[in-house]
RNA sequence: GCGGGAGUAGCUCAGUCGGUAGAGCAUCUGCUUCCCAAGCAGAGGGUCGCGAGUUCGAGUCUCGUCUCCCGCUCCA
């Protein structure tokens, strides 16, 4: 099972301290997210290992960091300045948005229905609508010294071709990987990290010979689908969409978005297009001898030509180029709805599971009551309350989604029976995170069976320390409750492995031959293993990996 | 930006007829507990989204405003 809310996810991100909103104690400021002391962790081993297998382990790849403010001139080459930039106008009439440069005499021409004049009068003020944050560059603040926020990182690859090119000696086909932030000016920022203002992309630009991009296209495509399975996202919740040709970006040829199963349904994960030989094309001087495929704009300021000299053919061809774009915010979240889950852990007593029962009956008797709803939504909110009492108590973890249904919230009781639902969850079951251990925030942690016991406490402490210091692996301590309390704790921020040190660590229990050696407990299976304390090492990299 | 819903403690929610804010969980401390939410005692945490107005007095009534959530445009 996966999250089924995205509330079940925020709550837990911001009880753990994975996912904060943005300047939060100001009231926030929409689109923009922080990440916290375990999200940080989970964010790094994603893009860890997103450049482990595309970058490390590939021999036609190479790495980039390029600059968030880029000289305005990459913009206008791009065609960003001119497809991210509208003037947009709002029509008070008939509710519409529109840019300003399809308006003639400041009519609403896209309503069909009325002839143009009948919305006249009702449109707003011309807004330039900029899907670009400009900034302030240098001291002085005149109209020409701003520059952009890169809406994307891969401009900053195609810029550097020539130099990555010349200074590595690479054939075609090669690539140059880039993991960084971007930024967009959305309308409407949603979804929690979904759509954000500020974003981080984890990008390659492939560049093949021309007429090789499309098979190009089609591998690349099943590489990333087969890098998404193996961090742990399961091949039910991606699907392949390929982009409809007038759906497609200025730049692009074909597209493929890779989509995943959130709980706001199929969402993109990661665009897979073939941009041609667009980017190079349009960047680069000499435009007229290199035989340009793409449609560009011609270019005055560029001083290098960002073209690969083919030495059998003794001539200069513009590589053609496959993008693989990934956001980095998006595969948390998706990493997150994959390894979410409720289970339950221990039978409920039988004077919750009657209050529960009975608020749940209580509520669909509201439900069925209820003539304001709309017969759809009233349909839809008794059938899933049945399905959930009949396959209650398994099916307790859903009632958070029942109630997220729409109209619910219509329903007044529907708080009553979440505030018995709770209590319910808590008692009988544990929330967990089957992250793959490579990303889980914390590899293990070093728990004293009894704290206080000053002998188990240092022990604990002393192997917590040996972790922490002669392996890579991420270790924590926590003493701060009962044993059973911390494995939840830790099975909820999804550590694979929890090290227990009891009497028989110290050599004090029934079985003297258990000196030395601790209780691994591991997430998923909750299944104990004894291990020698000097083996922990090995025995925790060996599962980590 | 428009239409619909909602803002009270970290979370889920109470708060009656207007009378200076409560519970459970969570967090922290102490005691206790020989492997899966124990328990007990205590503590911290709220200008009730914000700003006006009415009133002797506003979480509660009125107006404005902001933010969030759901639908319309965007896409990593």
């Amino acid at each position: 099972m996966s999250a089924t809310t995205l509330d079940q996810l925020v709550s837990l991100a911001k009880r753990r301290g994975f996912i904060f909103a943005g300047s939060e104690i100001y009231g926030g400021l929409q689109g923009t997210f922080d990440y916290g002391p375990l999200g940080v962790e989970l964010k790094n081993n994603l893009k860890q290992a997103w450049w482990r297998a595309n970058v490390y382990e590939r021999d036609d790849m190479e790495g980039l960091d390029s600059a968030i403010l880029m000289n305005r001139t990459v913009w206008h080459y791009s065609g960003h300045e001119e497809t991210f930039v509208d003037e947009l106008v709002d029509c008070l009439t008939c509710k519409g948005r529109f840019r300003a440069d399809r308006l003639r005499d400041g009519t609403c021409l896209l309503n069909r229905t009325l002839q143009p004049g009948q919305c006249a009068g009702q449109l707003t003020e011309p807004r330039p609508f900029n899907l670009m944050f400009r900034t302030q560059v240098g001291p002085i603040a005149d109209d020409d010294s701003y520059a952009y926020l890169r809406p994307e990182t891969a401009q900053g690859i195609f810029v550097n071709f020539a130099n990555v090119l010349t200074t590595t000696s690479r054939k075609l086909p090669f690539g140059i990987a880039q993991i960084g932030k971007a930024f967009r000016n959305e309308i409407t920022p949603r979804n929690f990290i979904f759509r954000v203002r500020e974003f981080e992309q984890m990008e390659i630009e492939y560049f093949v010979r021309p007429g090789e991009e499309d098979a190009w296209h089609e591998r690349w495509l099943q590489d990333r689908l087969a890098w998404w399975q193996s961090i742990g996202l399961s091949r039910d919740n991606l699907q392949i969409y390929p982009v409809p040709r007038d759906e497609l970006a200025h730049y692009s040829k074909a597209t493929y978005d890779l989509m995943y199963r959130y709980p706001i349904g199929f969402e993109e994960l990661e665009g897979i297009a073939s941009r041609t030989d667009y980017d190079l094309g349009s960047h680069t001087k000499d435009q007229a001898n290199l035989n340009i495929q793409a449609r560009v704009a011609p270019n005055q300021h560029s001083v290098a030509r960002l073209s690969y000299y083919d030495q059998e053919r003794r001539e200069h061809i513009v590589p053609f180029v496959i993008e693989p774009s990934a956001g980095v915010d998006r595969g948390v979240l998706a990493l997150l709805t994959e390894a979410y889950a409720e289970q339950q852990v221990k039978p409920l007593s039988n004077e919750r599971q009657q209050a529960v029962l009975d608020a749940l009956t209580t509520f669909r008797k509201s439900i069925d009551r209820n003539d304001q709803l709309p017969a759809e939504q009233r349909d839809r909110l008794l059938a899933r309350t049945s399905e959930i009492i009949a396959a209650l108590p398994d099916s307790l973890p859903q009632v958070a989604g029942l109630l997220d249904l729409p109209g619910a919230e219509r329903i007044p009781v529907g708080k009553k029976l979440r505030g018995q639902v709770e209590p319910a969850l808590d008692e009988a079951f544990r929330t967990v995170l089957h992250l793959k251990p490579a990303l889980a925030p914390i590899k293990v942690a070093v728990l004293p069976l009894k704290r206080n016991q000053a002998e188990i406490v240092a022990l604990a402490q002393q192997i917590r320390t040996q972790l922490q210091r002669g392996s890579n692996l991420r270790t924590v301590y926590d003493d701060t409750g009962s044993i059973g309390k911390l494995y939840r704790r830790q099975d909820e921020i999804g550590t694979p492995f929890c090290i227990t040190v009891d009497f028989d660590s110290l050599g004090r229990g029934d079985d003297t031959s258990m000196k030395d050696t601790v209780t691994v407990r591991e997430r998923d299976t909750m299944q104990q293993e004894r291990v020698p304390i000097s083996e922990l090492p090995t025995y925790l990299t060996e599962r980590i990996r």
